[in-house]
DNA sequence: CTCCTAAGGTCTCAATCTGAGACTATTGGT
DNA sequence: ACCAATAGTCTCAGATTGAGACCTTAGGAG
């Protein structure tokens, strides 16, 4: 009847932390998630982890490599970054001088969550893809 | 001397994974995790998965416990939500017409990934903030 | 000399997105 | 006749973002 409880294996220790937290009333400076999640849930952040975990990586090869950033928003990823304690920037005194970024060791804690999701996505692209086009068509609405 | 690649468990299949989407190009359209981060990569589309991962629950009852989204943007991630499939919607016909949105099975295989990052959410939330605290005294500048 | 380029930013302004709150519809109760 | 409740939509002001001009410094080309 409900296949709420019974889709996934792990609901009960999933479901107990989320309540646990909302008992707690989210409270923005004190809730771990509603921090991180301001932080890392955003459009860029992410990306920008992950482009790092493929290996240190200067400025200029960010803006390559992260699709779309401007600069403006690239900088402003990297500062926040550093100020939580994810990244380390090194700069080298080349002319003009060249300025590296690479994940900490807390920084690299947080690739095993993202590789999480990141397999999750992977996993689930196509139905996902499947479910937007079928909503698109109309058909989508569940109980119209 | 590269604190990098020894400070988590399971790098290399992390970094293959991501070194393989950044080769593909990040493509905005055919990259899953651009697809997904664009989704769910933003201020309260997880939040309100996390609320709805307790129990299924009304408009009016997310609006009430997911902290400060206005009815507005609880509309709008609702909206998306649906027609990604990862949640549904049920109308009753009370008056007026009460509305009750549910996780789907897709819905909830997403709770896996994300009660990994709010393990780690919780697990390193102290760092976060004495790296926070730090910065800000002028100390965090990694390499001056 | 003088000009050009490189890297890593900052600054400005326009376009886009978000939040607050007024407004809508329906119908049972007072 | 009027109020209340639920789930929205609509509007407008305020916040956020993107595009791109501009800045700095020193080596190399002409």
């Amino acid at each position: 009847m409900n296949d709420f409880s019974a889709a996934i294996a792990l609901p009960a220790a999933i479901t107990t932390q989320f309540k646990d937290w909302e008992a707690r009333g989210f409270d923005a400076d004190r809730c771990p998630m509603r921090n991180i999640l301001d932080r890392i849930g955003d459009k860029w952040t992410m990306l920008v982890l992950m482009a790092l975990a493929v290996e240190p990586r200067r400025f200029g090869m960010l803006m390559r490599v992260v699709p779309d950033i401007s600069k403006r928003m690239l900088t402003q990823t990297l500062r926040l970054l550093e100020r939580d304690g994810l990244i380390t920037r090194h700069v080298f005194a080349t002319t003009p001088p060249s300025v590296e970024y690479r994940l900490s060791p807390l920084g690299c804690s947080v690739l095993e969550p993202l590789h999480a999701l990141a397999q999750w996505a992977e996993a689930n692209f196509a139905s996902i893809t499947f479910a937007r086009a079928r909503y698109d068509d109309g058909l989508g609405r569940t109980d119209p």
